[in-house]
DNA sequence: TTAAAAAAAGGGGAAAACCCCCTTTATTAA
DNA sequence: TTAATAAAGGGGGTTTTCCCCTTTTTTTAA
């Protein structure tokens, strides 16, 4: 009988089951079930005996997504370790993740190795950070600026507009402004965004879901 | 020893070694190894020693993606099989990876019995379609819209460096090439994928796995 | 070995993007 | 009502992108 249990909660069968019997090789690690998403882990849940030590949480789900859940965990399991597993890479995911609980957040890409480690770490010390998330840990900390960054609806229209094959000039007759402002636009966004040209613009505004493709 | 030998090319590690573990658990088959994208998986293959009976296939990957190296493998390594594993769903994606040459196409959604039916299927007969993908080929007999794009190496590393703040001039250095044959190569595509600029071409790159952000 | 195809490169010029500086107009808050 | 702030806009000039046409070099196949 192994000592520890572990959940996982991934919206793909396949990879669930591939992640579990990976985790099933583990020495100190059992799987008890996978769920597709967190609505289906919260009515698991509520028979004590399906209660794990570690929950291994997908954040991109239909339903009830990795974050929500990871926040009602944190509320009604409190004794319950949550560490993400996700190939979202991007800063503002990470921290949201983190700050509804996650003791931990690793890549989808990461050596099945690290994953092991992660579970032993929480288990022995309640958390495990990857060199890349304690960065990112420690950047939101200093750059308390950055999550400050305010649109304005204009710019935010402006920033969709530009994520197409329109040329600035299009885009103004589009607006019903000059070109002259959009040239203002343009200049206004790059240096608050920190870009240096509309490729800089079009790669933000995708990562940061201002733009859907 | 076991009876088949399996390849996995997946660009995300721990989902590679997950599925290799899974695989490994099958009784029937054994995992030679594990490939982040096409071209690591050709460069793997010229060694004979590596060539397994059937590639598990992911689609979107950089460099070289699963379709193309399936047409490749399909040329030059005609025995062994491709089964596709993919979270994409759409009819495009399936029937293009089909008329590449792969056996199977597989959701990452299946249950892990699933899998091992199509391993065995394959091996035994060459082949495993399940309902969905059968029901998207006998309709794509009446859509001959076949899109042949096919992109060359230097076209495909191009095209990530135009997913940059990069100036053309300074992927040129970076490719070691003249600025004019970056116009070339720009030109190319911009008729080849039907795009009016550097933004289509980004936003194309994104959209179709090319580029990853 | 030679011809064809692919890859690389070149010239020229117009349009678009970028950058810097500044002013005017409209809206909001005191 | 007035002053401050936000939004819109202008001038001028350089750099970069795009488009069209062509030639040279390298690689491949017959």
């Amino acid at each position: 009988m192994k000592a520890h249990t572990v959940v996982i909660v991934e919206d793909h069968i396949l990879l669930s089951q591939a992640i579990a019997s990976l985790v099933n090789s583990f020495e100190d690690f059992n799987v008890l079930y996978t769920c597709k998403n967190g609505q289906e882990l919260l009515t698991k849940l509520k028979t004590p005996s399906n209660i794990p030590d570690i929950i291994l949480m997908d954040v991109n789900m239909p339903i009830l997504n990795g974050i929500e859940t990871t926040g009602i965990i944190k509320n009604e399991y409190p004794k319950i370790k949550v560490i993400a597993l996700s190939v979202e890479e991007n800063d503002t995911t990470i921290i949201k993740m983190l700050k509804a609980g996650a003791k931990g957040y690793l890549l989808k890409d990461v050596e099945k190795d690290v994953l092991e480690l992660a579970l032993i770490e929480t288990i022995k010390h309640g958390y495990y950070h990857t060199k890349d998330v304690s960065n990112i840990l420690i950047n939101s900390l200093s750059d308390d600026y950055s999550s400050k960054i305010q649109l304005k609806d204009r710019e935010i229209e402006f920033i969709i507009h530009t994520c197409s094959e329109m040329t600035y000039k299009e885009i103004a007759e589009k607006m019903f402004l000059s070109p002259k402002t959009i040239d203002g636009y343009r200049d206004t966004l790059f240096q608050k965004l920190n870009v240096k040209n509309r490729i800089g613009l079009v790669l933000y505004a995708i990562k940061n879901g201002i733009y859907k493709l």
